[in-house]
Order: C-alpha cells, then structure tokens, then sequence
DNA sequence: CCCACGAATCGAAACGCTTCGACAACAGGA
DNA sequence: TCCTGTTGTCGAAGCGTTTCGATTCGTGGG
C-alpha cells in the first residue's frame, strides 16, 4: 500500500505538506494542492487508518450498541441500525456493530482501546447497564430512546407522549369517546424496554385528561393472543368505537383479519390508527391513519449530536422529535 | 487513558517486558507476569487500538458487507448478521458493518485505509460489484454465498442442491409423485440472489432425476401473490400432493392459512415441508417438517475461514454445508 | 531601503505499540 | 575450567500519520 511519503515523494512535497494539502488545515499553493491530489489518485493512496488513529486524535469510527432480544421485532430493528450507518457515513464515520452477547464489556472494551470516537445506544431500557458503564466512561455518546433516569445523558426519541396524545385528538376529534389500545408482546414491557411504556402511559393519563374512557392490553405475535387483547379490551370497553395500535407489524395485521372476521368493518364499525410504527400501513387492508417512527428521524440527530460531542462539550439533555399524524381514512366519526 | 508506558513503570520493568508478557510471544518469568498483569489490572490497561494496528500488523476487525435490499427478509438478514458479529467475536475480532449505499466503495476504502483485515460478504448475488472488487483487492474475504463464477474466490454455504434433493428424497420415501414448490418474491430471483435460484433448480433438477411431477411458482409477501402461486401450482400439477416451501416467515404462514380456508388438511391432504427456512416452523400450525438454515452453520465457518486467509494463504474453494431434516409430522403418504 | 507580515513549505517530534537484536545471568556438558 | 545454550529482560528501531515550530520568500507600508 502507497503511503504518505510515497505520496511526498511523487509530488515533489514533503511529507506535511500531504497532510496540509489533504486536511486543509493550513494554506497551499493551488498548484502544489494539484500535483499531490494526482500523485494520490496514481498511487492510489488512502492514510493508514490506524496510523491516523495514532496521530489525530479521532478513529472516525462509532460504535452501535445493538442488543437483539427475541422479543425485538427485527425489521423495525434492522431499520434503525441501517439508518445510523447512513447518518454516520454522511459524516465520513465507520460504525462498529456490538450486539450484547459480551453484555456492556464489549462497550467497555471498544471504548477503552480509543477504538471509537463515541457510542450510539439503541434499544433503550430503563434499567441497562450500558448506560451506567457509559455515564462512567466520559465518551460522547447518544441513546435513541430515554431512560427512567436521563441525568448525564444526551438522548434523542421521537416524542411518544405528544404522538400518544395526539392519536386520541383526532379520535376525539372524530367523536370517539371509547378507545383501547393495543400495544406490544409482554415481554418487551417486563424486559424494561423504554418506548412502549412511555407510549403506554402517557396514551391513558391523555385519555383521562381527555375524559375518555381508555383500555390497554398486550398482545403477544400469535392469533389467539391477539384476540384475547382484543377480547380484554372490549370487555373493559363495552361501548369502545376507536382502537389505538402500537405493536409490530404482525400484529397489526392480525387484528385487522380479526376485525375482518367478526364482520367488524374499519373505519365503519371501528375506527383504527397505527401509532409510532416503522412500518408503512399503505398495504393494509385497510390503509391506517399512522403516526408514523421513522428511524432517520431519530437516528441522524443521534449520530449529529454525537459528533458534536466529538468536537466540544454538549450539556446533557434530551432531544423529543416531535410525531406526525397521517391520514388514510381509516378514522371517521362512531356510529350513533 | 493509561498506555503501555504507565504499565511498566508501575510493573517496574521495561514496555518491551509488558508487550511480551501481554502477547506472550516470549518467555517471561512468571513472577513478571503477574507483576505486569496486576499492574494492567490497576490501571484498567488496554492496548491502544491504532497504536496495535500501526506497529503490529492486524487491525482486528473485519468488514461485513451486508446489502439490505428492499425485498430482503430483515429477520432473517439481522439473524446473518448477528451471527457473524458472534462469530467475530470469538476469535476476538471486531466487526465494522458495510451498508450498500456507498456501493463497493465502502468496501474499498476501508480496505485500502488498513482498517480491516478481511472482509465477510453476505448476501452474495450473481453480478455483484463487491466480488469483482475483492479480486482485485487482494485481502482474506469469505462469501457467505456462492456466486455463479467462482474463481479465486472462498465461499461457505449451505449445500441448497443437496436440501432441494433431501426435501423431494423424504416426499417420494413417503409416497409423493407430484410436488410444487413455492420459492421467495419475484424481485429476489431478478436481483441474481443467488441461493434461490439454486434452490430452485436443484429442485426442478431433481425432480426430474426422481421422475416426479414438479413445479415452480414465486410469492410475494401478500395474499393474493401466495394464493396465485398455489393456483399456479396446482394447475400445473392436478395430481399434486406434496408442497415445498421455500421462502420467508410471512409467506408460508399465509400459505398455510389459504390451505387452512380451503379445507386441505396438513398433512392429511397435502404434506408441506419448509426448506431452508431460518426461522423455526414449530409454532406453525402444524407445525412443519423443515431443512433449517441455521445462520451459525455458515457463519462461523465464514470466519474461521477468513481467519485462516488472515494467517496464511489459503486457497480458493467452495464449502457446502450439508443439509439435516427436522420431522415435525407434516408429511404423511398420499391420499390414493 | 528596511521591517513586518502572510503565504508556502519543511523538518522533526510525538502518538503507543510490536518486534528485533543484544546482553546478562546462569545452567549443563566436555 | 571453558564453552554453549537457554531464559529473562532491555533498548531502540520502526509503523504512518498529524501537528508544531521554524524557515524562506515575496510584498506592501513607513
């Protein structure tokens, strides 16, 4: 592999005057600038990465922590992580991908060979103990997700209180006054993991503020749980008229075969919307009103607000990125 | 951060003691060692990672190449994924993750910058830029996938010829004369994934081998697309008792819910088997016979192989991971 | 005409590690 | 006793960058 000083050497320079030429970092004569950029495209030449890595100060590299818990729904999983590659490529930044078969060590072990510049956490839970470790390592770092304590941290989320509050405004907007709320496996509540509950709570303190009457049940990926929620939900609800989903996929589509089934028609008999959902809701049967989590929404500011964490310091806080409401006609108002 | 230097003026010896005692590539007195290791241990030492890679030779991380098309099936890709990082990580390997939207460009830069020492290539099709790339590159790469021209290139997969041959050897052992099989999306096929397409015509191959009645259909993910392809099948093949699936999750559930609606019993009526399926068809109902692809079977032979590159030469080849078959009951004589 | 200043360039130090060649100390064989 | 190995340790030479002075050469102001 050519190196800075065959570089050099070919364009008649010293070598700092590659590196001033590459980097920008201190003025050039225009034709000096020129020669070295053709004697880097002839040789083909690419600094060292961990030669820079020595010298500089930055690996231009993040890591991702992804843990995969069976429970996670993998394509809203996978849509996250290739979003932070893309944000971090706009960048010029690598990403590193830590799964949690190592638990926090391998976070530890990354960070403390200054083999990443900082940390992008995914898959929030309230208690992780990425988050301690992180709080102790002092590296720039980013959660997508918040955590029951954000003290220290910079996290970025979509705002899944004001999207919870904001399904039950166009339900109540409609006329609905009873409304349930389907929302994911147990599992994933009982794991700890952040969103759900946020979208949860927040989804029956707005229904009481509201003065609506609300219902919430789980529903695991399999039919006949899916019906039990939905079973629970009508049983809590006699009169419910609106059905709020915040599940996968799967899920979703389940329930709506169901409803189909019953003879329960969307949105005459039932008004339905599919709320924070990665997925689009365009192919349903029907389209559903959504609000939609769309990964590059959280997941650039994330990677942005870890590089500026790179340069400088960043007061800890929280960033919400504010839900969008989209209609497909899947909400009208509740049969008299 | 604590370096080498910290390490030997706390262990009272000299940094080349450390390196040794650390590397254990020379003999070291055993009362050093332990001196060096608890000196380590204090400072929360860890070899800086540029450092390592400037002055040793490895880096220590491999690239994954792992396109995400729009029709691929994400769990099973994360599933892919997961398993390499887990495999990377046993030989104490790092795993820097390549999306496609720079193209084969990713895959030049961080080779041609030092950054890794070898490349694991998912997702192989048949024209595909990545391999003409690794060619000429001239760095330890393992295809988990077998593209249609071979040459000087290593590859790892399962062997799909043999399951196309093992599924159809255990429906004729049971009676079956006529069977059609139901492959992945039209898109795949199109975009020269390649192990599809062998599947597929290893099937047809066999088929006609055996003296069978077989035929081919694709299905996308929804409804009508798999109930097309059965339609398709069963018109191609009147007498057909015998049904191979091999494609995603989605669409074999939603094809044994047609074959559930249309009152043909499994395996009463039709024997179904799965092949090739990364996912488990136990909570199928029925649940399925299935040649399982299990992402660890390849995976970590990709690794290991691409270890072996990293050490010394080794030369080009091919390894097919043999096929095994899970009886679950869906299989069962034919109907006279 | 001299000086100060900016632009362009260079040399050398530093980054933290691995590894090679030396060397001292000590053992065992002749 | 001398020689030959072996074992344990050290110093120093890189590895390929970045970056900090220092230096040279014009140029414009006084």
């Amino acid at each position: 592999m050519a190196s800075i000083h065959d570089v050099a050497k070919l364009a008649g320079v010293s070598i700092s005057t590659v590196s001033y030429a590459l980097s920008g970092k201190r003025s050039i004569a225009e034709a000096t600038r020129i020669r070295v950029n053709e004697a880097v495209e002839t040789l083909g030449y690419r600094a060292h990465a961990g030669a820079r890595m020595l010298a500089g100060d930055r690996t231009n590299i993040f890591a991702l922590t992804a843990p995969l818990h069976s429970e996670t729904y993998a394509p809203a999983h996978m849509a996250f992580v290739l979003s932070v590659v893309r944000a971090a490529r706009e960048h010029d930044y690598d990403v590193l991908l830590l799964t949690q078969d190592e638990g926090a060590g391998g976070l530890r072990r990354v960070v403390t060979s200054s083999l990443v510049d900082g940390v992008i956490v995914l898959d929030v839970s309230d208690e992780d103990e990425r988050i301690d470790l992180l709080r102790t390592l002092d590296i720039p770092a980013t959660l997508v997700g918040v955590p029951r304590d954000t003290e220290g941290l910079v996290c970025v989320d979509m705002n899944f209180e004001a999207a919870a509050d904001l399904s039950l405004e166009h339900l109540a907007a409609a006329g609905h006054r009873s409304v349930g709320l389907i929302g994911h496996p147990h599992a994933i509540y009982d794991r700890g993991s952040n969103f759900p509950r946020r979208f949860r709570d927040a989804f029956l303190a707005a229904g009481a503020d509201r003065g609506m009457d609300v219902a919430f049940e789980m529903a695991d990926r399999d039919g006949p749980s899916v019906r039990a929620a939905l079973d629970g939900l009508t049983d809590a609800l006699p009169g419910m008229t609106g059905l709020v989903m915040h599940s996968d996929e799967s899920v979703q589509t389940t329930a709506l075969g169901i409803l189909r089934d019953r003879g329960i028609s969307v949105p005459g008999d039932m008004s339905v919307l599919s709320a924070c959902s990665s997925f689009s809701t365009e192919h349903f049967e029907p389209p559903l009103d959504t609000i939609p989590l769309v990964p590059d929404d959280t997941c650039f500011p994330a990677v942005a607000l870890a590089l500026r964490q790179v340069g400088g310091k960043v007061p800890p806080h929280v960033e919400l990125v504010p839900p969008r409401y989209i209609e497909r006609g899947s909400i009208a108002a509740p049969v008299a």
